[in-house]
DNA sequence: AGCACGCCGACT
DNA sequence: GTCGGCGTGCTC
């Protein structure tokens, strides 16, 4: 007997554990750990991923598994422990786990269908029938909220119909018809010679087939033979040829070739931080590299160097980049190096196409996958080495379940296939260049960047200045002068909006009345292209006033600044200049992204305006001027790590600028012009500024001193909400340690979201050995109310959003 | 998650 | 006396 122990796909705490399966003999040597499979559970079939196969069970009624979905795993055994692991350390059910760590187009899709039986179609209900009409199948969706439903579950019961659950994938293999010869070419001629003499068609097809093929693809030969559809059906009528359906991968970059590029000499910087990742990758062995290096000191060559060590070596590579920055770039100089070796994984790809990178990882036939957080999952088995660019950036966090950070997941991998993993930046998060003075890590620098350009000049200039000097235009004068010289000496301008945290509301001028969101305590933004306002939080969407509800005063006006109104002031100040904008609303078309910057890049624009998507990775030599016109924005946002995100940032945007032969400057306008982030920021100190945040952090309690933990409960009920929190944190009290710092319960920062009232609690502690069976006790505790629908603890381990 | 099972009130 | 409402607990 084999017995199959089953993952199966209800993510609830009560069935968060493995349901045993007897396996049926024909798949006994099939069957194995890592596989997808359908089972029964209860009334219904569901998915299933098989995570342990063994001769014998407790279970007395064992069922046995429904159907296969995979010849082989798809999780291996690595990624299975993997699994393990998230569901430990982000406190995940397994199934959520397992899901996560492949691409959604594999999830289950599940159909619920009445099937007529024709056996009893003349005891049916007259009605019944008569909704049929000429269907055998009918959608359970389709029935569910209408008058039929009691007749049609009467009738069920009687057995005059049958309930059908199906499970299907959500995303499907793409495939081509092809056209292949039955027979030998002796044979095909013979059978040539006695068809009909009107059949020319059909023998110019064999005849092709003959030259070129056995198999060729359908589509390409009838054109080819320039025939129609029906000479290849009578043709596989007298089973002279067959059709069959091959696979075939999407390639998002079809119609693209990539210019060939190879390794360059490198610098003795570049040289000397390269040395130890070598080492280590020839030597077989795990270390965490932190490489801390200049904009422009060319981490990338360093990256791709070490990648062609672990490729020769017949290994593989993962290379993370942040989402915002897996430009066509980026891709292009890593398929320009490596070409056909490289998967590319992001988010703008299709459910199909992402599908498809992932079996090209899977079927070995890449060696390096270039993408976003969830590649670092790509099921490779000899990883050689794993780079994470840009490692402080904050979405690598996954903000929901498993609460995931790459960096963790690389640091796993990496320990088990004994290979280097690589953290590059030029602004490291402060946990991670903490973690390398303390020697956790390696510290790797690289002090120069590569062409010896000095760091472009900074200015910042005091925006409460420039009101009191009468301007009151978001541009400051010295902004103005600048952008106006280069546009006279033909140089591009970049301007940089941080609209994060300052999005564009509706307020009445008379009453200070705003428009908010019915359902969350939160504004609601104005969308100028539709005309109507928005919720970002739940979707709520309105068409916009003209009268204050509230005080019926008519002098209601849109606030904040986007893109859109940026742009409109730079036709008015500078009409001549040739201005593109790139925002969410210009870059939602597919496409429009690189579009717009390639006419950026060959000079068809002066000033390229936009959000925070300019900040990473633009490289144009003839720009010479960032503007940054509000760098304080995000300074004030409800989370500990606003300065440091704002000095990233800034550090950043400044990269942009002088970064070839014509020297750069960069003017920063801001509020707060004395504050530590926006003053180091400008004279490119990261040291420095590393030292001081961690003075405060240190003071207050955060990381990288202390773990933090947040929990956030919802309710539709506020006292409900206020009341469990504050149950939980008295409950926090008892069980951990007196070290532990409880803060709370506090409504959160959006205080209502979807008409559920929100409240937190904070956990700050330094070694809480049974912190999370606590917390899993305190789920556990709540579970009849969660699973009622009412109630919502979240439970986000190491917090990136406050909100 | 969805479904069966079981316990209460409103009706033929 | 039964039909159908929802609350409770189980699914290998």
């Amino acid at each position: 007997m084999k017995v199959a122990s089953v993952i199966v796909d209800i993510p609830t705490r009560q069935t968060d554990r493995p349901f045993d399966y007897l396996v049926p003999d024909e798949w006994e040597d099939v069957v194995q750990a890592g596989m997808r499979v359908i089972v029964p559970f209860g009334t219904r079939l569901l998915q299933g991923f098989v995570i342990d196969t063994k001769s014998d069970t407790e279970v007395e009624k064992l069922k046995p598994i429904h159907s296969l979905l995979d010849v082989a795993p798809v999780l291996n055994e690595e990624l299975l422990q993997l699994g393990k692991w998230l569901t430990e350390t982000t406190l995940c059910f397994m199934i959520s786990a397992l899901q996560a760590m492949l691409p959604a187009a594999m999830k289950a899709k599940y159909e619920k269908e009445i099937h007529l039986i024709q056996e009893r179609i003349d005891h049916l209900h007259e009605d019944v029938r008569l909704f049929f009409g000429d269907r055998t199948v009918v959608s359970w969706r389709e029935i569910e909220h209408t008058s039929l439903l009691p007749l049609l579950q009467k009738e069920i019961a009687k057995g005059h119909l049958e309930v059908v659950y199906r499970v299907e994938e959500k995303g499907k293999k793409k495939t081509a018809k092809w056209v292949e010869l039955t027979s030998t070419a002796e044979q095909t001629m013979e059978a040539m010679s006695r068809l009909s003499a009107q059949a020319v068609k059909q023998k110019e097809i064999l005849q092709f087939l003959l030259e070129n093929g056995p198999s060729f693809p359908l589509k390409q030969l009838l054109e080819e033979t320039n025939s129609s559809l029906s000479a290849i059906k009578s043709l596989v009528q007298k089973k002279l040829v067959v059709e069959k359906e091959i696979e075939v991968y999407r390639d998002p970059f079809a119609d693209r070739t990539f210019a060939k590029t190879s390794p360059l000499p490198l610098t003795e910087d570049q040289q000397r931080a390269i040395a130890p990742i070598l080492a280590g990758i020839e030597k077989g062995e795990h270390d965490v590299f932190l490489m801390y290096g200049v904009t422009g000191s060319g981490k990338t060559e360093v990256y791709m160097q070490t990648i062609d060590a672990v490729l020769k070596q017949g290994k593989e590579a993962i290379v993370l980049v942040p989402e915002i920055s897996l430009t066509p770039q980026m891709v292009k100089r890593f398929k320009g190096r490596f070409g056909s070796k490289v998967a590319v994984l992001h988010s703008g790809l299709s459910l199909g196409e992402k599908y498809d990178e992932w079996r090209k990882i899977q079927r070995k036939e890449v060696q390096l996958v270039v993408g976003a957080r969830s590649a670092i999952f790509a099921p490779f088995e000899n990883l050689g080495i794993i780079i994470i660019d840009e490692e402080h950036e904050t979405s690598y966090k996954q903000e929901e379940n498993p609460r995931y950070h790459a960096r963790d997941v690389a640091i796993f991998r990496g320990r088990y296939h004994r290979c280097p993993v690589v953290l590059g930046s030029a602004t490291p998060s402060l946990e991670s260049f903490a973690r390398a003075k303390k020697g956790v890590y390696k510290q790797l620098t690289l002090k120069k960047r590569m062409n010896d350009k000095a760091l472009p000049p900074v200015d910042i200039v005091d925006m409460r200045e420039e009101l009191r000097a009468g301007n009151r235009s978001m541009f400051s004068r010295l902004l103005f002068e600048k952008l106006k010289d280069r546009l006279e000496k033909g140089e591009q301008s970049v301007l940089f909006l941080n609209r994060r945290g300052y999005s564009s509301f509706v307020m009445c001028r008379d009453c200070g009345h705003v428009i908010q969101c019915p359902h969350c305590d939160i504004s609601l933004t104005y969308h100028r292209v539709q005309q109507r306002l928005k919720c970002h939080y739940c979707g709520y969407e309105q068409a916009v006033l003209h009268r204050c509800p509230s005080c019926e005063s008519e002098h209601i006006r849109f606030f904040g600044t986007g893109t859109q109104k940026v742009e409109e002031e730079l036709g008015k100040l500078l009409p001549e200049a040739r201005v593109i904008r790139m925002d969410v609303d210009t870059t939602s078309r597919k496409g429009a992204h690189e579009r717009l910057l390639n006419e950026f890049g060959e000079g068809k624009a002066d000033i390229l305006l936009g959000t925070q998507m300019i900040a990473k990775g633009l490289d144009f030599p003839k720009v010479t001027l960032v503007g940054v016109l509000a760098a304080d924005t995000m300074l004030y946002l409800p989370d500990f790590r606003s300065a440091e995100k704002t000095f990233q940032l800034l550090t950043q945007v400044s990269g942009r600028a002088g970064r070839h032969q014509l020297p750069g400057e960069v003017v920063i306008q801001t509020y707060t012009p004395d504050h530590y982030s926006i003053e180091l920021a400008a004279k490119h100190d990261y040291e420095t500024f590393y030292e001081r945040e961690m003075l405060i952090r240190k003071k207050h309690g955060y990381p990288p001193f202390y773990y933090l933990t947040l929990i956030t409960v919802s309710h539709p009920e506020a006292t409900k909400a206020v009341a469990i929190t504050d149950k939980i944190v008295h409950y926090l009290q008892k069980q951990l340690s007196s070290q532990a710092i409880i803060l709370g319960p506090v409504a959160s920062p959006i205080a209502r979201m979807n008409d559920r009232y929100r409240y937190q609690c904070m956990i700050k502690y330094k070694r809480e050995p049974n912190f999370s069976s606590v917390l899993r006790k305190i789920v556990d505790h709540y579970q009849q109310e969660i699973n009622r629908g009412e109630l919502t603890i979240t439970i986000d381990l190491n917090p990136y959003m406050m909100m």
